[in-house]
DNA sequence: AACTGTGACAACCGCTCTGCT
DNA sequence: GAGCAGAGCGGTTGTCACAGT
């Protein structure tokens, strides 16, 4: 079937985003909530496809999203949710709800993959079998045979997140460990058999996700300083000391220094939720622990009682 | 100082999934 | 059940900044 492109291509600006225009996308979303992406280019009259709305929200202007500067325990978590559930960056994105599905692949590509490649033994990596349990290789396979790689990718990913998980407790949990394991809920009921709904990124009742005006007073702080590079102003505007700086600083303070041309954004978003990152739940914890060490004791569960999903099922945070 | 190579990241593209009619 | 539209996801590309020569 001939599939009509996502958005009409005549009159449709593409390429980086402006700051004004980055304006306009969060004043209305401000305004309307996120969804209903086919609405917001002809209701703000940008000239973006719907597409690329979504994903300047979701990617970038949506509050609560944290940028650079992986932590050493996102890192290891990436790595392990990667081999567990493969290139599915949206269903590994859920468990950071700090980071965007879009963030971890790069980061992905540019950092971790060449680092495992470089320090593993070659096999590692985007070649290894840890590395690419993903559809590409799966696709390619009866739907038994499917269930069987499934497996050995299961278990292969729950060995290797044994292991993190061993280490991790070794180390005093992080906020970003814990907001990983706080949000294993939504990871959980983001299964990969419901993977469509992803990181339900979108849906501010969904994915609670922590909307202060930390974001948009970077942003803003970011455009009043430079106001250079257009879209360069949020997209690259929040050097990883400035970036923490304010992410500490969070929602306390909205001083933009260009605030009082932008009454609209005074007051936080009406549909501001509680943060999805919460403290670990030593329960939570365990109750996924108990599901790693499940074969150490020789009794592998494998996807019948035991299976990922019936434990991840168990969450109910 | 100029040029080149490389890394990082934002954005786009095409496909799939889901919900509605 | 079929068809369609909208939304989401993952892969890929384009662009910029910076380091090295």
């Amino acid at each position: 079937m001939v599939r009509p492109p996502c958005c009409d291509k005549e009159g449709v600006k593409k390429g980086p985003w402006t700051p004004e225009e980055d304006l306009v996308l969060v004043s209305y979303i401000q305004e309307h909530g996120p969804g209903n992406w086919r609405a917001v280019p002809t209701r703000t009259g940008l000239m973006r496809c719907s597409k690329s709305c979504r994903l300047r929200w979701t990617n970038y202007l949506r509050p609560g999203i944290k940028r650079g500067n992986f932590t050493d325990q996102e890192e290891k978590l990436i790595v392990h949710l990667q081999a567990l559930l493969g290139n599915r960056w949206a269903a590994i994105a859920s468990y950071l709800p700090e980071r965007t599905d879009n963030d971890i692949k790069n980061f992905w590509n540019t950092h971790l993959k060449r680092k495992l490649q470089g320090g593993g033994d070659g096999g590692e990596g985007d070649g290894g079998a840890a590395s690419k349990p993903s559809t590409q290789r799966l696709a390619s396979s009866s739907k038994g045979q499917w269930e069987r790689q499934l497996q050995t990718d299961i278990d292969m990913a729950r060995r290797a997140l044994r292991e993190a998980l061993t280490s991790i407790h070794d180390v005093k949990p992080l906020p970003d460990a814990a907001g990983a394991a706080g949000s294993l809920s939504g990871a959980a009921a983001d299964s990969p058999a419901s993977s469509s709904s992803g990181a339900s990124q979108c849906s501010p009742s969904a994915s609670g996700y922590v909307l202060t005006t930390a974001n948009i007073s970077r942003m803003l702080d970011g455009w009043a300083r430079k106001g250079g590079r257009p879209s360069s102003g949020p997209a690259t505007p929040v050097p990883a000391e400035s970036a923490s700086a304010s992410a500490s600083s969070e929602a306390s303070e909205v001083s933009y220094g260009v605030s009082a041309t932008l009454p609209v954004l005074t007051s936080p978003f009406e549909y501001e939720t509680k943060p999805s990152v919460t403290a670990p739940d030593q329960t939570q914890l365990s109750a996924i622990e108990s599901w790693l060490f499940a074969d150490v004791d020789g009794v592998d569960h494998h996807l019948q009682g035991g299976s990922l999903l019936d434990a991840a099922m168990d969450y109910t945070f």
